[in-house]
RNA sequence: GGGCGCGUAGCUCAGUGGUAGAGCACACCCUUCACACGGGUGGGGUCGCAAGUUCAAUCCUUGCCGCGCCCA
């Protein structure tokens, strides 16, 4: 029997003793190891993280797809964890040691990652407490992290192998650096952002004696970067430019600096813009630096001017006079940099082009520069100008990695669902850029490579392998080790004449030392194998591409374009790692679905798919869906800086975690953003509420937990007629979560719930408490519990709880419907016309001022054989919702009355003394105008040749089905109206 | 400049080649023994604008207007 349940429900006591029940009990991942795997990676939120309201979006998607597939029977494991987040976690850390005016270089790398791992098992994780609150089933008892030591051998190996086939190499070209971060990070990074700046136009004196076409001694140039002129080392004109035809291959001589630096033809410069002529800074512009290699200069040739701060330093070239070094590049904090200094000389020297503008009187003023708009690249964490800076840094071959996952999604093996992402998805992915994954931070992987004295680089995943490339690059007769802090001290400690206890001299020419590359790994490089990773691999099976490309040769460079069309066109194995670990990572990968925001598709989802393919051979995943943002209610951004950020868990605290799941699922319609709203979640929580009740009732006559899978016997038409309800409702929602329309699936349960089982069912039960209504009840209401648990777990769990007494068959490890019956298609038939009918009465009542809950007597002179039986074998139920009896099918007494239809019976209720007639007339009146508006309109399209010839037959069909309704309610609303005289 | 998307009831959003729906809000009625976080009934939309295709367009095509995002 069931438990009595209190009269109001309080989601957050529920919430805490289910969710603990739950996991403790290991519900989330029952022991299934032989039901089909579903499997989902949780997009690793930062170890830095908590939770917000994309978050709760993206949780409670992959929660209903957890939950939904478990209770279809399958092993759904749902991967959790966190990721070491790089820069975030650093600049966590580090913000810490300012507030104690201490900071990250007072202390050995390993002293300050040890106080990272620190804070991190202190502080970190915060998130993932919070994503409990939200009622996710994540299997926590493996949840993961980044800079776990089995994720770091595959971070290592991946490398490695990498490496081996020349898809990682190491290069100098500029990178994106972040002066203020000062590390390097990858294109993606960098978020451009319009500002207002300006555009100086400066005079460069051409060498003595050299003149343009046009006499002058001098070529114009404009830049909105004028303090990279101290390390300009050409100016640009397009070949075809007669201006400056006579003049390339001459020389500048350019003023501050005086560098003489020659004139290029590059079509880099456009005749149309400005003068035509443009200055070149390979070292500090990504466009200068392709006019540079093509004017001939080395990366290494490139003249370099600012230091890893930003600040100006001396050129090799030695020209950069005294006053400009230890400037920052420009003004900062009120103070003036290079920029303005560059300005100011060149002013002084007359080679400054003033800037005129004229007044509404045609007065002129002259300015330094012209005002404009720059497009100009910042960092996305440490928020300053990118600078691009000359540097050595280690970079992926994005280019031939993503050549596997752009026919994966081509050929539908995988599927991006919405479909529109794909256009955007190829577009990057087939132009994409080398992908720089080195960073200069302490927090992270490092890079596993060793440099000899010689620049000579060793790969490889341990130092001592590591040491073993060497030796056998060095020869017999060289003692290679690597270079430690403890050499370095001893080394000091030599040079000041003490005594130390090392055997031989470091300065000994048969020695070599390896150093290890400072520098740790993209944090996306890493996150990258998390669909993998997490699950054991690479186990111990090497990956199939490893020395397919021989044997390690430790060649820097690029890898070279055979090699790399050797993996892009190699039909890979699919490795099957040994062990327990590794039946994880054979029966769950690749995994089932992904689902992520769609503004890391390229940070995550690309590269997971580069990854997957190149590591394993298989995509991650057949499946990638990806979601909107949440937006503040008035449709902007969430943002700190706005402050109109919506906490999700003061929202669980308000309305309950299941009402905010709900409108999560509720608001997902593939491809739009969610807007906020409080109002929508409102009506969620009285949902529950709603449902709470119904239980209530259902508890207190006598109605309980089912005890079959299978629906009910059942004989009355109402039951049959719900268990084809239920049959219906499961149909749709198993093709809407097919589908992965989470609205279609939440509204579909929701006026299941509301509409039809408490609006109808229940109305029509009352009365009638038999055995048969009670077991069909219960057993609907338990497929309701069922059907809705994915996205309320919480009020669901406890229902069924309360509902009888099945403790050892918790809801959440329930069965999914399975009613082994079918719509029942009289009973449908029969019940919709009871609600036809019991609406038309209200309808009536309340138009004509009739008190609602009036008995009236009513009259059906001509019934259908649906009518009849409806009525004969619903008598209570009419009398109790529509309020009329006794029904006689009889032709009425004269007098006044008002008429109603029910499907295509009508029915008269004499009111002789209580019904304004004219009031009816009116209504019949309005009805009839509606009917036969309808039947013109059909008849007119029914009597077009045309589209009776040419339109689907369905369409015609039902034009003259809704034809002939019309028509007959034409006819018997003028009876109707005739009968009122 | 290139790409993608959006514009449907007061608000937030679904939707379909056959004349449009939901939630909330609104109006009226109901202290009916599960629920006022409720019940009943109703009003409200030239589906951004224009042209085209079609028997038929809110839906398909093109252009325009407005808004947003991504890339260069």
């Amino acid at each position: 029997m069931s438990t009595e349940l209190p009269k109001t429900f309080d989601p957050a006591e529920i919430e805490a003793r289910w969710y603990a029940h739950w996991e403790d009990n290991g519900l989330f991942r029952p022991d299934r190891p032989d039901r089909e795997p579903y499997t989902i990676v949780n997009p690793p939120p930062n170890v830095t993280g908590s939770l917000h309201i994309g978050h709760a979006l993206d949780n409670t998607l992959q929660d209903v797809m957890i939950r939904y597939e478990r209770l279809r029977g399958k092993d759904a494991l749902w991967v959790v964890g966190t990721d070491h987040a790089g820069i975030a976690t650093q600049m966590v850390v580090e913000r810490q040691l300012e507030a104690q005016q201490d900071k990250r270089t007072n202390y050995s790398r390993e002293d300050f990652v040890a106080k990272v791992w620190e804070w991190k098992e202190e502080s970190g994780g915060t998130i993932t407490r919070q994503l409990r609150r939200l009622g996710c089933s994540m299997d926590w008892s493996r949840e993961q992290f980044t800079m776990d030591e089995h994720f770091s051998q595959a971070v290592l190996k991946t490398f490695v192998d990498l490496y081996n086939d020349k898809l990682i190499y190491r290069d100098k070209r500029l990178v994106n650096w972040d002066p203020k971060l000062k590390t390097a990070i990858s294109d993606l990074e960098v978020e451009t952002q319009d500002v207002k700046g300006s555009f100086w136009h400066f005079k460069y004196p051409l060498e003595d004696g050299v003149t343009l076409a046009d006499g002058r001694d001098y070529i114009e140039v404009a830049t909105t970067r004028p303090e990279t002129m101290l390390a300009d080392m050409a100016v640009a004109v397009h070949p075809d430019d007669e201006r400056y035809k006579s003049v390339v291959g001459k020389h500048i001589v350019l003023p501050i600096t005086g560098r003489r630096v020659p004139i290029v033809a590059d079509e880099h410069a456009d005749p149309e813009l400005g003068s035509g002529a443009v200055k070149i800074t390979p070292g500090h512009d990504f466009n200068d630096f392709d006019v540079g290699r093509r004017a001939g200069f080395q990366a290494g040739e490139m003249l370099n001017m600012l230091d890893g701060e930003a600040n100006v330093c001396q050129t090799a070239d030695g020209l950069v006079p005294e006053e400009f070094l230890g400037l920052h590049r420009f003004r900062r904090d009120g103070v003036d940099g290079a920029r303005e200094l560059v300005v100011q000389r060149l002013k002084e020297l007359g080679c400054l082009i003033p800037h005129v503008t004229k007044d509404k009187d045609g007065n002129e003023t002259e300015h330094d520069a012209e005002p404009r708009t720059i497009a100009t690249p910042f960092g996305d964490r440490g928020g300053v100008v990118i600078e691009p800076w000359l540097t050595d840094q280690w970079y992926v071959d994005a280019e031939t990695l993503a050549k596997k996952p752009i026919e994966a999604v081509k050929n539908g093996d995988v599927e991006i669902v919405p479909k529109s992402w794909e256009k955007t998805f190829f577009n990057w992915m087939e132009n994409i850029q080398p992908w720089c994954v080195s960073r200069q931070l302490w927090w992270g992987h490092r890079i596993p490579a060793w440099f000899g004295p010689d620049e000579k680089v060793f790969v490889a995943e341990t130092e001592d392998e590591a040491l073993e490339l060497a030796r056998a690059h060095y020869g017999p007769d060289r003692d290679v080790s690597v270079w430690t802090n403890e050499i370095s001290k001893i080394l000091d400690a030599h040079a000041n004449g003490e005594t130390v206890g090392f055997v031989s001299d470091p300065a000994d020419e048969s020695r070599v030392f390896l150093t290890r590359d400072e520098d740790v790994l993209d944090t996306w490089f890493s996150s990258a194998l998390w669909p993998s990773a997490t699950l054991g691999w690479p186990g111990t099976n090497p990956s199939p591409l490893a020395g397919e490309g021989g044997a390690p040769s430790g060649a820097e460079g690029e890898g070279t374009a055979a090699q790399a069309a050797a993996y892009a066109a190699d039909p890979s194995p699919n490795p099957l790692p040994q062990g327990e670990r590794a039946s994880l990572f054979a029966k769950h990968y690749p995994n089932s679905l992904l689902i992520s925001g769609f503004d890391i598709l390229f940070f995550w989802d690309a590269r997971m798919m580069m990854m997957g393919q190149y590591n394993t051979g298989q995509n991650p995943w057949p499946r990638l869906y990806l979601h909107g943002l949440v937006r503040a209610a008035d449709g902007q951004k969430m943002s700190k800086s706005k402050g109109n950020v919506v906490d999700p868990l003061g929202l669980i605290d308000q309305y309950g975690a299941d009402a905010l799941r709900f409108f999560m699922a509720a608001m997902e319609s593939q491809g739009r953003d969610i807007k906020m709203d409080d109002r929508r979640i409102e009506g969620y929580r009285n949902f529950a509420t709603k449902l709470w009740n119904a239980t209530r009732f259902c508890q207190s006559n006598g109605i309980g937990a089912s005890t079959t899978i299978a629906a009910p016997t059942a004989s009355h038409a109402v039951n049959r007629w719900i268990i084809g309800e239920v049959i219906e409702t499961r149909d749709t929602l198993d093709k809407a979560l097919a589908e992965l329309r989470f609205d279609a699936a939440a509204n579909t349960i929701y006026h299941f719930v509301w509409d039809r089982f408490c609006d109808w069912y229940i109305e029509l039960i009352k009365g009638n408490f038999d055995e048969e209504t009670k077991a069909v009840a219960g057993w609907a209401l338990d497929q309701i519990l069922v059907m809705l648990h994915p996205f309320m777990p919480f009020i669901t769990e406890e229902l069924w709880s309360k509902q009888g007494d099945r403790a050892d068959y918790p809801l959440i490890t329930a069965q999914w419907p399975d009613p082994q019956a079918e719509v029942d298609a009289d009973a449908k038939a029969e019940i919709d016309w009871l609600i036809a009918l019991t609406s038309s009465v209200r309808t009536a009542k309340n138009e004509l001022g009739i008190a609602p809950g009036a008995k009236l007597e009513a009259f059906c002179p001509a019934p259908g054989a649906l009518a009849r039986s409806v009525v004969t074998a619903n008598g209570a139920a009419i009398e109790r919702l529509a309020r009329l009896t006794p029904i006689h099918f009889a032709e009425p007494p004269a007098g006044a009355a008002m008429q109603i239809a029910a499907g295509e019976d009508a029915f008269v209720i004499p009111l002789e003394g209580v019904i304004d007639i004219d009031a009816e007339k009116a209504r019949l009146g309005k009805a009839l105008e509606t009917s036969v508006k309808e039947a013109k309109s059909l008849e007119g399209r029914l009597s077009n040749a045309n589209f009776v010839e040419r339109a689907k037959p369905e369409a015609v069909e039902k034009a003259r089905a809704d034809h002939a309704h019309h028509t007959a309610e034409v006819a018997r609303l003028e009876a109707a109206l005739a009968r009122l005289g």
